[in-house]
DNA sequence: AACATTTTCGCAAACGTTTGCGGTAGGTTT
DNA sequence: AAACCTACCGCAAACGTTTGCGAAAATGTT
């Protein structure tokens, strides 16, 4: 079954491709009875645009690039869900790729977008992403980049991240409310400046007569082993902050296997997506930070970048406290 | 900055366009002389092949699409992981669209796909898709489609699935080895035929002296109730299986709730991909549906239709029982 | 009836590639 | 010196659209 295109329509209908592709469009030039006849023959005959020509032709592709480390994340699937939906809502198509932590696999990635001449970026870069150049391309190409999440420390970029620093912030005012001495704080890779970001914003805020004990975990597993021996020491610490789902999920790991009790025990806050810390009973208290959120951000940022605007800008997502049982 | 093209490489060379193309591509007619040249200046001019252009004039996208009804899923994230990861390793790309559960948006993503001319599809149909024209059509034109998780029921089609019968019955033979004797058992919409094969292949294998109350939950919080609901009776059961992640964290948070002791109060077993039996301690024993081993089957599976094997099969991805402490 | 205007349509170029085929230059064989 | 290879390269068509411009046909105006 070969495909139908504007030429087999117009050679049935004996009028020149130029009519068809005009009246499939409604355009004013055409009669009335010439469009009938055609959007006619072109639903019979299943005609589907061809999209590469269109966009040959046009040089544009309504396709958007999404760069991430791994899709199968505590936060990026909602991300990814919100840019998704709000792309087909405005005709656009996505493009997704992993770039596994691996910077050569990001270039490589980056490379394949520009050969597919998106419109429009989305990228989270990896922890050890150094080499900016791949990404300054794309900028020379005139195609916009929108870091979220794990974004660079350059100046002049588009970057939506969650309020960082206001978060943890927020996370251990919460902790000032309640009546503890000791406070295990778990945070993720430090040379991200995520992390650097929430280190600040909770040291600051945590009241200076707490003791608070600072420590980096990798993964989960790390999480759950640093929890586990802190848990060991006496006397065991009485709260405990986590920076992230993935830290969180390693921490209540090592909580439930010593046995303890959520909150007269030891007291449990973390910043979240929201998922994981429902998992739990009692549910945990956390600083939600919504990736949905973010990715619907992101998206209404790209679209006033494709509408001219060049100025860059960090906009950051505020985030609210939802409280459980944990505190 | 303006994009560079062929034609550019050719006229600032005073070659022509064609020798620049096959240049490029190492065709043995160039002399190596040219080749150097042409390569040199394609370097410096940073030349990226239009992937437009490309698959208009060799019709072929070297593009997947997937769909699925939700991207942020327990499963499904692992199963576009490891598309993802074959894709780029094959050079080809991929289109990611979410029905949301809507069978009128699944068939207009399918249309999206179609006018991108994507060389294949992998489909999770919605519960509610009756109309299996929109999939009929990409067949017409010639476009694979690989069915996986929730797959239709017409015959000649290509479906790779979870052993689903197979994997309740393990579940089941594993509980047959403890001295239960009311076990409840929670499956998914009872609707989709996933949930009638586990819900054979369970009741087939379990033996029959021991009681057993089958239940159906369409969602984490349903499964939250229902588990609350059997453990209020007395005697409560003493064993209970879940046919999926999402009923899984429902249910064992109702038994955080209740605070019983896994397994000596009741005993679980559930059926998962493997990353939520571990968030708990103990870690639930489960019978392995790898989301990942599945993607990776899938692609398999569209590689050999590619090659032009015409007849369609049903792959089953065979399951194993992991071991945790909820037995 | 002659002219002006409007409606409706077709021509052809362009987007950036790939590729079959034909052609030229130089060298090798008779 | 004629004939034949071989190595190298260019011409031009094709993929399926979009679109500026001009032309023909229909309609309206004096």
């Amino acid at each position: 079954m070969t495909n139908t295109t504007l030429k087999k329509i117009s050679e049935v209908l004996g009028v020149s491709i130029s009519t068809v592709s005009r009246a499939l469009k409604n355009h004013p030039d055409i009669s009335e009875k010439t469009k009938a006849k055609v959007v006619e023959l072109a639903q019979t005959l299943d005609y589907e645009p061809n999209a590469n020509a269109i966009h040959l032709r046009t040089n544009n592709s309504n396709l958007f690039g999404l760069l991430v480390p791994t899709i199968s994340n505590f936060f990026y699937d909602s991300f990814i869900a919100a840019i998704e939906e709000d792309c087909r809502q405005q005709g656009y198509s996505l493009i997704i790729l992993q770039s596994g932590d691996d910077p050569l696999v990001e270039a490589t990635n980056l490379k394949i977008l520009r050969q597919n001449r998106v419109s429009g970026v989305f990228a989270c870069i990896t922890p050890s992403t150094k080499n900016m150049q791949p990404f300054q391309k794309m900028y020379d190409m005139g195609i916009p980049v929108v870091f979220f999440d794990k974004v660079p420390d350059l100046a002049n970029c588009n970057r939506v991240c969650v309020a960082d620093a206001a978060a943890a912030s927020l996370a251990a005012n919460a902790l000032n409310q309640t009546a503890i001495k000791r406070v295990l704080a778990i945070f993720g890779n430090p040379a991200m400046s995520i992390t650097k970001k929430r280190i600040l914003g909770f040291s600051h805020t945590l009241q200076s007569s707490t003791l608070c004990h600072i420590t980096y975990a990798h993964h989960s597993e790390e999480a759950l082993a640093i929890t586990t021996q802190h848990l060991a020491t006496d006397p065991i610490p009485d709260a405990l902050f986590c920076m992230s789902d993935e830290i969180l999920t390693g921490a209540m790991k090592a909580i439930q296997m010593a046995g303890l009790l959520i909150p007269q025990q030891i007291k449990i806050i973390t910043i979240s997506n929201g998922f994981f810390p429902n998992l739990y009973h009692p549910s945990i208290t956390y600083v939600e930070t919504s990736g949905y959120r973010l990715g619907k951000l992101a998206f209404s940022k790209m679209m006033t970048c494709l509408s001219g605007d060049t100025n860059t800008a960090e906009l950051t997502l505020p985030c609210t406290l939802v409280q459980g049982g944990s505190i």
